[in-house]
DNA sequence: CGTAGTTTTGTTTTT
DNA sequence: CAAAACTACG
């Protein structure tokens, strides 16, 4: 590609970005800026304009979506070589060092990664050696301290010079057993990959050298959250030839409890002197309202780089906010809506993102899509390879690669049931620190241990044989056939078999799911593929990086993982106080810090919608089994009136209430700050048998277990094969009568009388309703 | 040793 | 309201 090929396609900024190619740059890229342009830009430019070799650019990313997006939009514009280009996460580029060096610091190639779940398992051991009670110090908590000072390089001994308090001495005690253990485990938790490179690259010069010489031109995408190790990582790399690019916002800084330290950019100058800064402020992607919006929203934060972001996007409509009485009123409305417009062609699925801030409030939305039969897809909450029989099967992996990893042997031993219970367990475990050995290794020559049966000896010696027959499986045949053996080899499949209950169908399908992922990293990896690879890759995979592009779903997922995604319509949902921003933030010691960050999430979120965004809120909320009355989030409140639209009496949703002026009078009151006045006001309807009783009925909906959405509806829908006074069958209603059909577009409402649900109407082609 | 039933406990956000 | 931890029993 030609120069002004490459920088035609660019406002004067963003070429300013591209050609600055020598030395420390920062780019601020505000929200929709395209930063990613920029980046893929520069890289081209780097290769055909200053002759710089692919093999010599690291681009570092957090997610592998967003490696992945790169990745591609490289290949196109650059027609040679884009391969060569190391486009890579953190975690995983850390791995790969750490595979290749990782023997200078005592760890073999094989090391296993532990994820918080292995974490907590180990932390739970510690604290029972230390005989520390897990009421007055909690394993996580102690985790969390161990995890932040790691994010600051703070190692065992450090730690406890820096906090000599009683607590303080008592974590650094943890601390520095739980390092012991994953290094006699041959393991590292996530943290560990960042600061082991650390410390390789501190501790052997040469290596050092080799990787600075290696990549000499670093980018490093969404710097704002980076940590104090990952600064230190990239600042190592780049210490020789200084050509460092980061990309980032402050204000979309949302990871400080994963310890993203935003002095990283505030102080990206102060490090680096000579740095030319560049800062993206027109933005590209949503309208004059939605925009404005979130600038009001931000601006109250203090702190932080000066910066406005600006378009030439049409004004657009104004943001929307809507409260309700409950939860389910606003999930129904949420998902009304959406069936709406997608009934009447105006969008398509894949058009809806709606947004919350904890996990726990997907299952709202997701009944009530499922009622609807919305097609959508749930990111994040339980990830695929958390999952129990998943982690089962994954340990007896672990063991097979990493012997040493006694977590992982533990975990399995007795799983399916073997008849090796917790005193076995016990004798082989004081054996095996008497000796110095691996749990593993003691259960090898468990003949030699004193006080166990002749029943148990057999039981222990057949785990072992199971495990060395793997082992050899392992050497030879393909990793996929090596985890359909393990599963059915140790009795795992047999042992869901039996159950014979809905649940373990689901697992035993998980299970498939997993044999298909084995068979996707073999393609991927092609001779490159190991079990240790195919570990890492589970290890370090997150749910987004899983999505599907352009799928006509609707998307339901967390703010946080909203960023770096756009949508055409957004429904940013639980606009409420002590939800957004959470009760941990208002009442946490420093309020004022930490409700900046859930204030910058509120940009994040905003700043996701291209055309149109709604705020929807509920005036009380089941929290934690209780119901909590909810004030309207005083981010709202923070946005202009005159950017917002309180009435909803017009907008397509198929609500007719609440008695004229009521709502608004509400809901201005409630922004405002009302003083309860509108509890008395009525909203809606105060009493509706249908909804109290599923208020209190323990959710019906059945195996939130299995990642199931349902089938997306066919597009062409013909006339319904059935009529009035039929009777049929709905997935999730049961059988119900037919009461009326209505034409609509090329499409057909249909109302049913459910016995169990009651009367609903819906649309033909989305309720596939199934004559009887 | 294993299981079923009961009590306790805990609450963002994720690589 | 969930999951996890604990307890008592077969």
């Amino acid at each position: 590609m030609l120069e002004n090929e490459i920088l035609s396609q660019l406002n004067e900024e963003q070429q300013k970005a591209v050609v600055t190619t020598e030395g420390p740059l920062l780019i601020l890229a505000g929200a929709g800026s395209g930063k990613t342009r920029v980046l893929v830009h520069r890289i081209a430019y780097l290769i055909d304009v200053i002759g710089v070799s692919p093999a010599q650019i690291l681009a570092i990313t957090f997610t592998n979506k967003a490696a992945d997006e790169m990745r591609s939009r490289v290949d196109k514009i650059i027609g040679f070589g884009a391969s060569q280009i190391r486009v890579s996460t953190f975690h995983s580029f850390c791995v790969r060092i750490l595979r290749r060096y990782g023997d200078l610091l005592g760890y073999t190639r094989s090391f296993s990664i532990y994820d918080t779940d292995d974490q907590l398992r180990l932390m739970k051991k510690i604290f029972k050696e230390k005989q520390a009670d897990p009421r007055t110090m909690r394993e996580k908590a102690v985790l969390a301290r161990i995890s932040h000072a790691k994010d600051e390089l703070v190692p065992p001994e450090k730690y406890a010079v820096l906090n000599p308090d009683y607590y303080g001495q008592k974590v650094a005690e943890m601390y520095k057993s739980y390092q012991k253990q994953l290094k006699e485990n041959n393991a590292m938790d996530f943290d560990d990959l960042i600061t082991k490179a650390v410390e390789l690259f501190e501790q052997h010069p040469d290596v050092l050298a080799e990787v600075q010489d290696r990549y000499r031109y670093l980018m490093v995408d969404e710097y704002q959250d980076t940590n104090s190790a990952q600064f230190r990582f990239v600042s190592l790399i780049a210490g020789k030839y200084r050509n460092l690019c980061v990309v980032g916002d402050d204000d979309q800084s949302i990871y400080k409890f994963r310890g993203a330290n935003i002095r990283n950019i505030l102080g990206f100058e102060k490090v680096f002197p000579d740095a030319v800064v560049v800062k993206l402020e027109r933005n590209y992607r949503s309208t004059k309202n939605i925009l404005s919006a979130a600038n009001e929203v931000i601006s109250h934060n203090h702190g932080r780089k000066r910066k406005k972001l600006w378009t030439e996007n049409p004004d657009g409509v104004k943001v929307r906010l809507r409260r309700f009485a409950n939860g389910f009123e606003e999930a129904e409305f949420v998902c009304g809506e959406i069936a709406e417009e997608v009934r009447c062609g105006k969008r398509s699925l894949g058009d809806f993102a709606i947004l919350y801030r904890t996990n726990a409030q997907s299952r709202l939305f997701e009944e009530k899509m499922l009622m609807a039969s919305l097609p959508y897809r749930i990111v994040g909450g339980i990830n695929f390879y958390a999952r129990k029989e998943i982690k089962d099967v994954l340990a007896y992996l672990k063991t097979i690669d990493n012997a040493e990893d006694d977590l992982s042997v533990l975990r399995v031993i007795n799983v399916p049931k073997r008849g090796i219970g917790d005193s076995t367990i016990s004798k082989v475990s004081d054996y095996a620190a008497s000796g110095g050995i691996s749990f593993f290794a003691a259960v090898q020559e468990a003949q030699r241990i004193p006080g166990l049966s002749k029943g148990t000896l057999s039981k222990l010696s057949a785990f072992a044989k199971l495990m060395s027959d793997l082992s050899v499986q392992a050497e030879q045949g393909k990793i996929s056939a090596l985890v359909k053996a393990v599963m059915k080899e140790s009795g795992y499949r047999d042992a869901l078999e039996a159950e014979e209950t809905e649940e373990a169908t689901a697992r035993m399908e998980n299970l498939d799911e997993l044999v298909s992922k084995a068979v996707q990293y073999e393609q991927k990896a092609a001779g490159e593929a190991s079990l240790s690879g195919f570990l890492e890759e589970v290890s370090l995979i997150a749910d987004i990086d899983n999505l599907p592009e352009n799928e006509e779903r609707v998307l339901l997922m967390t703010l946080h993982s909203a960023k770096g995604l756009e949508f055409p319509v957004v429904y940013m949902t639980g606009m409420e106080d002590g939800l957004f921003p959470g009760s941990m933030s208002i009442n946490a010691e420093n309020p004022q810090e930490e409700i900046e960050e859930e204030r910058r999430l509120c940009y994040v979120g905003m700043t996701r919608a291209k055309e149109l965004l709604t705020l929807t809120c509920a005036k009380e909320r089941m929290l934690r089994g209780e119901v909590a009355a909810s004030p309207v989030s005083r981010f709202v409140r923070e946005i202009p009136r005159e950017c917002i639209d309180l009435e909803g009496g017009t907008s397509p949703g198929r609500r007719p209430l609440p008695a004229a002026g009521g709502r608004d009078r509400a809901l201005r009151d409630a922004i405002s700050g009302g003083r309860g006045e509108e509890e008395t006001l009525s909203f809606g309807k105060q009493f509706d048998p249908e909804k109290d009783v599923r208020y209190s009925r323990k959710s019906s909906y059945v195996n939130p277990y299995k990642k199931t959405v349902p089938p997306a509806a066919d597009a062409a829908a013909g006339a319904p094969e059935y009529r009035v006074g039929d009777t049929v069958r709905h997935v999730k209603f049961g059988e119900g009568t037919v009461r009326e059909i209505t034409p609509r577009g090329n499409d057909f409402f249909v109302t049913v009388d459910f016995t169990a649900w009651g009367t609903k109407k819906m649309i033909a082609s989305m309720a596939r309703l199934q004559k009887v």
